[in-house]
DNA sequence: CTGGGTGCAAATCCTTTGCACATTG
DNA sequence: CAATGTGCAAAGGATTTGCACCCAG
């Protein structure tokens, strides 16, 4: 593994937040200012694929990628678009009952508003 | 509602398949050889905005449009892509109690090995 | 040396958009 | 005529890829 592929895991590994590819891009220019897009796509691709880190993908909005690789979901605001790990329990139980056999994985994103965007919108409403 | 509009939500609402913008562009072409793509993408949009139809985001895919609104997940064969429409009882009960206030929507994908496909490999591995 | 990794730029794919023209009412 | 829809072509964003070069083992 070299030395860019291992900065490119731990920005990925290290951030608790959900980067895309420019996002990682832009992080890994400080230590490796010749670091090209490309580079950063096929590395993350590769990790995602033999399941170092995990690819999520979202409506509108180009691909997310995350360290946490232990099974979950995810909630995205529809104001700001933050995206968040999310634990609903018994969940693979209860699609694998329901749906049967042959289920290879599942995706699921709860749409929601936050609670930032929340009072937001509350305290507008206010006035 | 123009001629093309009527036809575009005619040709969503009556497949039984789910469509790309392209697939729908092509069909369209047969009855307004003139029309364009652009028109096409507005037209979806629009109509799906407007809760006519309803817009699919898949995974490292054009995103695929839909005449069935009632509520419903997806399942995708990780062999042969196809999509087919899921229904998981109660799942929006179950969600809604596991993650609390706010949601406003949810989108669930099942990643499975379709029927064809397992047969295709069964008889595969037998050789 | 030797295969895999990299930078760069071009290419793809999907989708949106600006604009002038056509259509509808 | 006013408003809206349309065709066309260009632009846009995200992602992939071909290729020559470079590096690590």
């Amino acid at each position: 593994m070299t030395r860019i592929q291992k900065a490119i895991l731990n920005v990925v590994k290290s951030s608790k937040q959900h980067l895309s590819a420019t996002q990682v891009y832009t992080i890994l220019l400080k230590q490796f200012p010749s670091v090209s897009l490309g580079t950063v796509y096929r590395n993350l691709n590769q990790f995602a694929d033999s399941k170092l880190i995990r690819r999520v993908t979202r409506s509108n909005s180009a691909d997310y990628y995350e360290g946490n690789i232990s099974p979950h979901d995810h909630s995205i605001c529809i104001c700001c678009g933050e995206m968040s790990d999310i634990n609903i329990p018994d969940m693979k139980d209860f699609i694998e009952n329901r749906v049967g056999e042959n289920i290879v994985s599942f995706d699921i994103v709860v749409n929601i508003i936050c609670s930032k965007c929340r009072s937001n919108t509350t305290s507008e409403d206010k006035l």
